[in-house]
DNA sequence: TTTTTCTTTGCATTCGTATGCAAAACTAAT
DNA sequence: ATTAGTTTTGCATACGAATGCAAAGAAAAA
């Protein structure tokens, strides 16, 4: 039979100190002696005494704890920015409160993440509502919008300079030789989206271009093929196609190669965004643009470990550059300029 | 300037009832008059109140977290069971702590975890130490390992049944007509990755087989290209391959087809194990088996919840059966039998 | 040795909420 | 109107650790 938990006062007592003792050695920077430091450590691992950071957190104010919100992970960029987020964070000293948000519930989840105390809260292919961005500004705890940006709130924001990367792909397409040059949109609404696809209307302008068609795919599997159907299903197709990410990109290739029997790029050119992983596979090799994904990693933590330590909610917004790796799913240009 | 925090005092005082009242209206089935409770809700909202979660886990002895330790999130398998573990749970009322764990800091890991006071944690692609194990079911804290498991340990574990994947792809590929039969490991102190190989060896003893070769693929990239290599190098190469996991099977197609001008699957047959989402892309169509990832995932909610419901931790090991799908990556059986 | 300075220690309080208990308020029954 | 029964309420305490404060102890200076 095991107690349940064992509490400082119960080290206290077997090492004949004060509770104060325990948890002055379990602080770092507290005033201990060597001796009773080593009294209290041995009886704390002679019955496995743990500090309850529940306890900690309420008394000092710190919970440790950092919310992580994400809306899904189909997207093959999301687990890799996962990743080397909760790293980061977790090397920091902090802990990962995780939430799968819908669209609908985004609200609510952030009120019950508030309920933990969470010390920042970061948010990845997820929407805050402004109204909940100024809750959370009004409670103190700062926000960081990762890859996506809302103008009206005080949420400071991280992300890569979507529009560039989108003009740097049309000037690449044009300078390819396409003429007929479409898109196809990820979700419309979001922030990232919508630059990329204006980056990438203004570099064709630049080039005296405009777009052939447009579709929207809506980041999903089923949205990239629709919206490849409606641009191929007509009698004049287009030669070229930017696909606002990678994941939908690799749909759209297979649609085109199995169900149009195009070659890429020899009948049409394919460009993706974000570089993923699977960008690099054989069958694919798709010409994209690649995000910074450790700056932008590490431009989050930073802003949001700043924001924490001072105490101050100032909103900053990262843009971070980005570049394009040519790969084959594209025309090449022609010269060099 | 607004107060950092309200408590449940200072709604409280603005309602003008005493604290109890306050904790007894956002306690479901606590003893609160119609009248007080609108009184207390109507001051909550007016103030901003937000139950404070961590004192209330103090309390009550329940903090509603589950940890999530997950090693790396490259299988691409990982992230769908993060996703639907996450929403399962989140929808149970809990919140998840997650962490990512690197093969030397995973006792680390959990030891800051159980100062969290987390109600149960799932290990999914992370081993525990069995040192560690025990430390955890002494504790009183149920733990499911997520595809794997660890005979000594008390911990209970979801699997599927990867002896008989094995079997049934050792089977498929000897009925396929192959006769060179090589295998390409994962990790190879895995407890899933052992038991898929001796699935597989044991079905193609069922066949009078024995395999052909073996190369270690240590479920990376890097790993796995190098395996291929070591069982292509040579004169004479398998006609079959099967991979410990898709993710690996990838690459090893890719370098089939890039290093050594394989047709898959006319030159050489590949299967594989998971059928993440990219095995149907189709550049690859990868015939594998399908692990039951919602069924996995509900076993896996459904032991933690009732273990930490009953407060009694009663060792369980969920094998769930598993499916072969078939695609193109390999050659078909001449006739059915 | 005495005084001063610095370090170590324990006491008591605090964080914000939940809950057992008894008093109070209300309802129902006589 | 009185009693018994049922809710509702507030008081006080508990959860487990951190920390300001003052007392005690040790070390250094006089």
């Amino acid at each position: 039979m095991n107690k349940a938990t064992v509490t400082s006062e119960d080290v206290a007592r077997a090492a004949k100190v004060s509770q104060s003792a325990v948890s002055r050695t379990f602080t770092p920077g507290a005033s201990v002696s060597l001796e009773t430091r080593q009294k209290v450590l041995k009886a704390a691992s002679e019955l496995g005494y743990r500090p309850n950071a529940l306890a900690r957190a309420m008394i000092s104010g710190r919970s440790g704890l950092i919310a992580l919100l994400v809306a899904y992970l189909d997207n093959h960029w999301y687990p890799v920015v996962l990743e080397k987020l909760s790293r980061r964070l977790q090397n920091e000293g902090y802990q990962i409160l995780m939430f799968l948000t819908d669209p609908g519930n985004q609200d609510q989840v952030v009120r019950q993440i508030l309920q933990y105390q969470v010390e920042g809260i970061v948010m990845a292919s997820a929407t805050l509502s402004s109204k909940l961005a100024r809750e959370c500004s009004k409670t103190g705890i700062p926000v960081v919008l990762f890859n996506r940006y809302v103008q009206s709130s005080p949420a400071s924001s991280v992300t890569s300079d979507n529009i560039e990367g989108g003009r740097i792909l049309a000037k690449f397409l044009v300078d390819g030789g396409h003429e007929r040059i479409a898109f196809i949109s990820g979700q419309e609404n979001s922030s990232t989206n919508r630059d990329r696809e204006a980056g990438f209307y203004k570099g064709l302008a630049e080039c005296g271009v405009t777009a052939w068609g447009r579709a929207v795919g809506d980041n999903c599997v089923e949205g990239a093929e629709r919206a490849t159907h409606e641009l191929f299903s007509g009698d004049e197709r287009p030669d070229a196609l930017f696909v606002a990410n990678d994941h939908m990109a690799f749909t759209v290739m297979d649609v085109l190669k199995s169900a149009y029997s195009c070659r890429i790029p020899r009948d049409v050119s394919v460009v993706g965004y974000d570089d993923v992983p699977e960008a690099t596979w054989h069958g694919y090799q798709l010409t994209t643009i690649s995000q910074p994904t450790d700056a932008m990693v590490e431009s989050t933590a930073s802003i949001l470990l700043e924001q924490i330590e001072q105490k101050e909610v100032k909103r900053r917004a990262a843009v971070l550059p980005v570049e394009l790796v040519i790969r084959k799913s594209a025309r090449l240009p022609k010269k060099k300029n």
